[in-house]
DNA sequence: TTGGCAAACGAACGCTCGTTCAGTTAACCT
DNA sequence: AGGTTAACTGAACGAGCGTTCGTTTGCCAA
């Protein structure tokens, strides 16, 4: 045998990157072997390199995809930035949750993995999450300015509110007590009450 | 060479423990092998099988041992559970940001490795951290129950605060633009406020 | 001074790893 | 129909893996 019947490169090349964000999101990256990769996909560990020149690259197109789809997801769907910055704010609250809960894998590797990244590809991958944050702290400038919330350390706050966001990926199963909906609600709530806005909220359990 | 001069087995057991956490914490447990961390203590590969049977329990001491100490520690810290719950909650705030600035790489290593683990010691781990997660839901209902905070759904406010909180071993270097202290006092500012207290504070930019 | 034990060596075991490559077959193009 | 190329195999490479074990050395008690 050599080339299967009704190959077809771009197939595998997705079948590729789907089985190793799986296995690396399941395992580890360290943990996964090419030839675990190769099996999930049906074909042998060389057939890989037709698709990625190593294994670190393959971790790399992995995570600065999922970082770029990021960015350029949030920067299509965000409102003007002179809208209020607890509106914007919600509105990123919104868009964090349910983008963490629809590709929790990805978002698991961008998290676990950054360790795995040679120094070069970390440097950038680092990058665009830095800009990430930037995102957050600007709408919390602007908040700040606008008097909408309390004085905050914009930068820490920023920080902490990411971290709690993104906690949702550790957690999150499809099926369990709650809807994405109604978690994106009550995270907003905490939203809003962390960086010290005038709401009447709260979905009490 | 067999024996070295001046050796002792306390010791050497007590420096395996520490190259471990220290290259585990750096690469994570599946990119670090037995050899490396023999080089790091200054010994053969054969020789760390004095002191752990095997290298999945090494992970498995390292990070039961951790979740131990840090639920230890707080139930010989907290003070009784009929004080007020915001003055609970801001207590258990300062106590999880110290210690996890105090111990990072092992608090790194307890949330980066949980898949590392076989089935059985994932269980008992987890069990462990359920019963920290717990402490907070604790200190939550009581504050409900007092309506000293907003109502809350306790479970998911938990979950959150504790992401919240242990962001900080992600990015907290020693000799930062904060010092632990003021950390602390910022990170009790946002937790009381997650938690709709009522109170007046803010530390600005 | 010698026997026994604790601590460590160093070589070896069988595997698996990432990666390469010559060869083989299916699909496509003219 | 025939030639070219894209897709893949299967075997091999050297290196490193976790782990075992007989041996050697330092230390202490008797």
């Amino acid at each position: 045998m050599a080339r299967k019947s009704g190959s077809n490169g771009e197939k595998t090349r997705i079948a590729v990157e789907d089985a190793a964000s799986r296995l690396i999101a399941r395992h580890g990256f360290a943990a996964v072997s090419m030839r675990q990769i190769a099996r999930e996909v049906g074909v042998q560990a060389g057939a890989l390199y037709l698709y990625t020149p190593d294994k670190q690259s393959l971790l790399y197109d992995l995570m600065r995809g999922h970082m770029e789809d990021l960015l350029d997801t949030w920067q299509t769907t965000a409102m003007p930035q002179d809208r209020p910055a607890l509106d914007r704010l919600e509105q990123f609250t919104r868009f964090h949750i349910h983008y963490h809960i629809a590709r929790a894998e990805k978002v698991f590797i961008a998290y676990m993995e950054l360790r795995n990244l040679s120094p070069e590809n970390f440097a950038e991958v680092e990058r665009l999450r830095r800009s990430y944050e930037q995102v957050v702290q600007d709408i919390l400038e602007a908040g700040v300015a606008e008097g909408a919330c309390a004085p905050l350390d914009t930068r820490l706050t920023s920080l902490a509110l990411i971290a709690m966001l993104t906690g949702v990926s550790t957690w999150y199963r499809d099926g369990g007590r709650l809807e994405p909906e109604a978690i994106a609600d009550r995270y907003v709530d905490m939203t809003l009450r962390l960086v010290g806005a005038r709401v009447a909220a709260g979905s009490g359990t």
